[in-house]
DNA sequence: GTCTAGCACTCTGTGTTCCCGAGTGCCAAG
DNA sequence: CTTGGCACTCGGGAACACAGAGTGCTAGAC
């Protein structure tokens, strides 16, 4: 059906209006692209892939625009992701290498993939299922409250402030920290839960109220900060893009952590690491915008997400490379510290 | 010069012009504020405070629209901050309320303020000059590495990665760690670099070396992270409004933290917690734009400022006693924590 | 002296018409 | 299957006219 002239001719077209922003027409592609046939040819073969759904036309006699199906076809069998160039690839490596801590890693990764891209970058903070417990601490503010701190072997620190439901002596919170460091250290926090489960009974009972508060905290701090966090750079790229959906409509998605969460998208199951890309009308809430996003953490342990968001009428080749590039050096960041 | 019915017209200018976004003309104006002198009146005054710039007309023939410097009059002289109805200060305050820890109240307040308002909402976290050091943490990740945590009484975490140039054993690092907290417990920020000077001298020679290290490290951190956290909300809210100055360029303003930091203002010396307003060309960097914003922090000790960015032709009333609301919340919930 | 009414003038924005050109689809010939 | 030729169709820009809103000015009223 769609032999290998149609799908080239496919390609020249997403690529030129890629790149030019206006629809192509039959004569400038047999021209441009040294198709070796003429333009009444290419016509043929324009007027059949816009059959199949390929390319549509947005008035008659304009040129084509490729479909969401269009696109789909070009980054599956098209189009190769482009690699970086040297020159790119050391400044990642030093712009990133000079991150301080988790934090730091992070917001660094989201304003170079965004620069790298001149798209919106989005990176979802690594997950803590998979770390596991470095120290937990507890810091007595007044004599009814105190600070639980949680710090992860990912250099992630997770910090909540404790209502205490009695007055406890600062010994015996320091006694409660070495119980609990002494039980949870170096556990992965998925474990978290069981190990604490029968803590309050280990201890004396006049302390067990304080425990239980204190637990609770504890647990609710692993399952609510999960992996919610995202954040975003780059907005201002956005300024001159047209999107069908409405700018609005994009940067309030942009700031609603749920949503983005989906656009991200889970993790598919057996390939983690692998580029993701879902196409305008393929996307949950914002139509009208491409996604391309992978997983990244360090090798067997998969952490996090991290992406870029852009109109359909993006550079996919050049977008995916960067985005898989940086996942990759930013992964080795983190697998080291 | 200015008599009062002058001001009176000028300042239903501004408040017509504001709420339709279209020049304001002399007939309109005579109708809608019952004004009770003639629209000929009325352009008379026009002329007047045209010729004293505080008006202006796009084109001949247009109606007018307000200045910078007529913003500027209404705003020192024409209007009164409008307070907040109830059922919005009962909506900030358990919004508010729920927080749970610095961060979560810093993410509340910003699209607390950015909902309300309507703009985009900055907030500036609190700087650490003030606070106190609550506690110290060291935790050894590897033999030549340690986790540096401070924690601060407005219940702010700091955390440094330090790489240490000799192998310390983790009996070492204890100590060294109750040795700080003996230290620095409870002290001010400020005071920390005069509290630490003499203290590689009072340990063993052996551990000054990472001593050294580790009090770099620390100091750094005082310095560094100072108050160059800032966050803002509500980008969406710039999709509909004009710029002259370019929706790209506001944009790229508020991902960039020290030109953020510029436009928020400094505290001004002897009434921190004032508004301050700057209007349009009032502004460094960015003319075309308005900024409200405030100090904010428990009534003695100014923490941060807080405010919003919006285009020149906003509401001001309404504005300011949204900002000037929601510092005051802010400031009852830290002082409180 | 201040306000008002009337009037001529000046623009902008909008709707209409017209035309050019890019691009197409189809057909017949190579 | 490819190509050249040809008639057809729209979109977009230029030219134009026109209504409407708003102004400035002047002369008269209070």
């Amino acid at each position: 059906m769609l032999d290998d002239r149609k799908l080239a001719v496919l390609r020249a077209i997403v690529e030129d209006y890629v790149s030019t922003n206006e629809p192509v027409g039959s004569k400038a592609l047999a021209e441009r692209h040294n198709l070796k046939v003429s333009p009444a040819t290419v016509r043929n073969d324009m007027a059949a892939l816009e059959e199949e759904g390929y390319i549509t036309q947005p008035h008659t006699s304009a040129g084509r625009v490729p479909t969401d199906k269009g696109y789909r076809l070009f980054v599956d069998r098209l189009s190769q992701v482009k690699p970086l160039s040297g020159a790119e690839r050391r400044a990642i490596e030093t712009f990133l290498a000079g991150a301080v801590d988790l934090d730091d890693v992070v917001t660094r990764t989201v304003r170079l993939l965004a620069q790298l891209t001149r798209q919106v970058a989005v990176v979802q903070y690594p997950t803590l299922t998979r770390s596991t417990v470095r120290h937990v601490e507890l810091v007595p503010l007044t004599d009814r409250r105190v600070m639980l701190v949680l710090i992860t072997n990912t250099g992630r620190v997770e910090q909540r402030v404790v209502e205490l439901p009695e007055v406890v002596e600062e010994t015996r919170i320091a006694h409660l920290r070495a119980v609990l460091n002494a039980c949870l250290d170096g556990c992965g926090l998925s474990a978290v839960p069981d190990l604490v489960a029968d803590l309050p009974e280990r201890l004396p009972a006049e302390d067990r109220p304080a425990v239980a508060t204190i637990l609770s905290v504890l647990l609710e701090t692993l399952v609510e900060r999960h992996d919610e966090k995202i954040v975003f750079a780059g907005a201002a790229n956005l300024a001159g893009a047209d999107f069908t959906t409405g700018l609005r409509a994009v940067l309030e998605a942009l700031e609603e952590q749920v949503v983005l969460m989906r656009l991200l998208g889970e993790t598919s199951g057996d390939t983690p690491s692998a580029l993701t890309v879902r196409i305008g009308s393929e996307n949950p809430y914002l139509h009208g915008t491409s996604i391309v996003a992978t997983g990244y953490g360090s090798g067997d342990n998969q952490l996090a997400r991290l992406g870029v968001l852009g109109p359909t009428r993006m550079d996919y080749p050049v977008t995916m490379g960067a985005v898989r590039a940086v996942a990759r050096y930013v992964s080795q960041i983190l697998a080291a510290s």
